[in-house]
DNA sequence: ACCCCTTTTACGGTTTCCCGTAAAGAAATG
DNA sequence: CATTTCTTTACGGGAAACCGTAAAAGGGGT
């Protein structure tokens, strides 16, 4: 089994599940992080002195807080990770079921498994690191399965993001079209912005603009 | 300290942290609900064997399932409790903050405490419980205690969710007036729903339809 | 009953959204 | 280089939102 492994979650009453489920299938060395930053530090700290973690096991969304942080978010804590230590196993735990953004985690990120906070996720965890130490190939949900194929999940790309951010924030396409100008971001004409929206539209099934930020909101691309 | 506590938490990673803290604390009957449905039925025959429960610690959200549930939150499942139990004590412990939804909470539900899940709820978990039986006053965060006061957080009804609900929807102010002439819903004069859009849109400084339902879904408003 | 005040509804003008069409520009192909 | 094809931009008309004003309807008071 795995040897040395690191929880970043900041919720105390996760994880205190999590190292007790841990201990559980006999990890000797189980360290844990509030912050990402905080699991940064030990992450280098353990490469620094030639032991390093062989697990990561992070959440995605931290609670902001009084403490000023580089790292806040388990997507921005897992790619600094994987620049000093490529090897590393990651798992990532959180509450998120989106299948498009789990998608980005595997594709972007390289994640070796994700399991979702649920009613019965401490045994999920607990299979989902034996299987990752035995190499056996990830099980996902067939729903999951499929949007990891599903090519069109992914066609929307930071462009539509950015208008989408642009969009909720109250300007008009007018704005947002000098908007774009001033950062350089193409295209930009109103006509375009307004092509593109309408092709989000026709996408997420949205009536109007407000329809589209309310969707795009629940799906937490925005 | 209180005899007899059932826990509603639908996360398996949250309870089992939350019963330990219980046994910490000494006591003795810890009972725990996935389902807010099962917490109900558990207060119901608790009642029914004449011994009932002490406290009720219930999360606010939970994950939809495939199960069919008639209780549905946090909210659902205190309102209906107190209608058979009402001496009964509870605490939300939920990672919910907007300070309007706490609120009301306090006001319409008669809750007990509020402990949000964060870096180091278990203990403040524990001292509420702690305060509960010692009838002693309930502290709360100062930014809390004043929204508490404040009256205007109030006045968003249920009349104001309805609309941005339908207004998130997609429909158009003709859409939302005769859906709330069918509704019996007043007032529905598509001139009136405008009216109370711009003083929701002044409250929330959204500059447009967009921005409000945007800003309002972030507050988890809709 | 009358007056006062609030709430609801109605109306008009302006802006923005919405949607189709078409022109201008860029890239690709032969 | 000419032709095709795709992308970007422009334009125009109708719908809905936006915003101020004002009339109608409802609800206490005296």
């Amino acid at each position: 089994m795995f040897h040395k492994v690191l929880v970043a979650e900041d919720l105390d009453s996760i994880s205190i599940a999590v190292v007790q489920a841990l201990g559980e299938i006999s990890i000797l060395e189980i360290h844990h992080a509030k912050y990402c930053d905080d699991a940064f530090l030990k992450i280098k700290k353990a490469l620094h002195d030639n032991q390093p973690y062989d697990l990561l096991i992070s959440d995605l969304s931290f609670k902001p807080d009084h403490r000023e942080n580089k790292l806040c978010s388990g997507e921005e804590l897992i790619e600094a990770v994987k620049k000093v230590q490529p090897d590393i196993k990651t798992i990532v735990f959180s509450i998120e079921d989106k299948s498009f953004r789990i998608k980005s985690l595997f594709n972007n990120l390289g994640i070796n498994a994700y399991v979702s906070k649920g009613r019965d996720s401490i045994p999920e965890l607990q299979k989902a690191i034996q299987r990752i130490y035995n190499n056996e190939e990830i099980k996902l949900s067939p729903e999951l399965s499929h949007a990891l194929r599903d090519k069109s999940l992914f066609e929307i790309e930071s462009y539509d993001i950015a208008l989408l951010k642009s969009l909720s924030k109250g300007l008009t396409l007018e704005d947002i079209s000098s908007e774009f100008k001033d950062s350089g971001i193409i295209p930009n004409g109103s006509s375009s912005l307004e092509k593109r929206i309408n092709r989000l539209k026709i996408y997420f099934k949205a009536s109007n603009n407000v329809h589209l930020i309310a969707i795009t909101k629940d799906l937490g691309l925005v």
